[in-house]
DNA sequence: GTCTATAATTTGATAGAC
DNA sequence: GTCTATCAAATTATAGAC
């Protein structure tokens, strides 16, 4: 069973990452889940602490999930990161929830904002681990970096705007084999 | 002068490109111009009408300012398309509209969403034009247009979760230099 | 075209009983 | 922890005067 917290941040996070951080209500995560919407204030006093706990576990939970930069190779680190946020746009289209918030991150709590940019500079220290062998050079690494994770998230932006699931696929892989040369397996 | 129209027009477009749809109200752009909320109601009767004239407006500017498909040359036509993205980037480091409004969909009003994708299609067709010479396999011109326009747009939203101004410019060179095999030229 | 006035609903949030 | 009850403010939208 899992405890109301959990559920409530389940259900937020799908619609924060469906429409935006200003797009639900208590009252939408409350019905949904079948409690009334000042119970939510008890576990978040405000939208505020929603938001950012919902950016934190987000972050925490996608990093946890992706192999530490120097334990595997380099196809391998790259394959996890491609398909880890290819899950967000396999069940239902949705974004990242953190690319999403990085998008609406002048209306957000500032809170809220810091998380967001957190995920950011994790993932970007990330990826510059997982190419520091094939990239010695600092900055073409950046680079490589920064295109790489603003691939991602523009797939998944790209396979909502054309309302076609396979928009990700082909974007991801052809993004990550052309900047890396390493051959992607979507699964 | 500018009509009260464009002007509504031009204060909701920043609004939106900052925050999304659900982050401004007709209150939030009638006091930016001095007029009363109602008023916006006579221009634009709903929400929804509003948000669909927006990406109507922004579609259109924007491949009007873009050089035909096979008017200019690819590496021409690149760099125009870099730099009207870029210039979202620039100023306050907004958004595209459009590509705000795709990561939103799922929760914006049905004819608001037609348009956000309308400029999806539009820019990929765009795309596949001005790749056609380069590359003669259908599949791949496809790809190559996908990732360039994932490229772009999530770049805008790289940019916005680091914070940092050249986000934008390295991820976008990147991508499409590598891509492509042109240079690109920022200004 | 823009205003005042107002309706009808929704929103984030609090107080206090159980 | 969850509820009922309630609040003040904000929201989209309409009616009708000027």
């Amino acid at each position: 069973m899992k405890s109301t917290k959990a559920r409530i941040l389940d259900v937020a996070e799908s619609a924060a990452r469906r429409g935006g951080y200003h797009s639900f209500s208590f009252r939408d995560i409350a019905d949904e889940i079948g409690i009334k919407s000042a119970s939510i204030h008890y576990h978040f006093p405000t939208k505020g602490d929603l938001a950012r706990a919902l950016a934190e576990r987000y972050r925490k939970e996608f990093f946890k999930a992706l192999p530490a930069p120097r334990s595997v190779d380099r196809k391998t680190s790259l394959n996890e990161l491609v398909n880890a946020l290819r899950a967000s746009s396999q069940q239902d289209g949705m974004m990242c929830l953190c690319g999403m918030m990085a998008a609406e991150v002048d209306a957000l709590p500032p809170e809220a904002a810091k998380e967001a940019r957190a995920f950011f500079k994790q993932g970007i220290d990330w990826l510059e681990q997982v190419l520091s062998d094939a990239e010695p050079n600092a900055d073409k690494r950046l680079a490589k970096a920064l295109a790489i994770l603003a691939g991602l998230e523009g797939a998944l932006i790209t396979r909502r705007g054309l309302g076609v699931p396979s928009g990700f696929d082909i974007a991801a892989r052809e993004i990550v084999e052309t900047l890396t040369g390493e051959i992607i397996t979507l699964r």
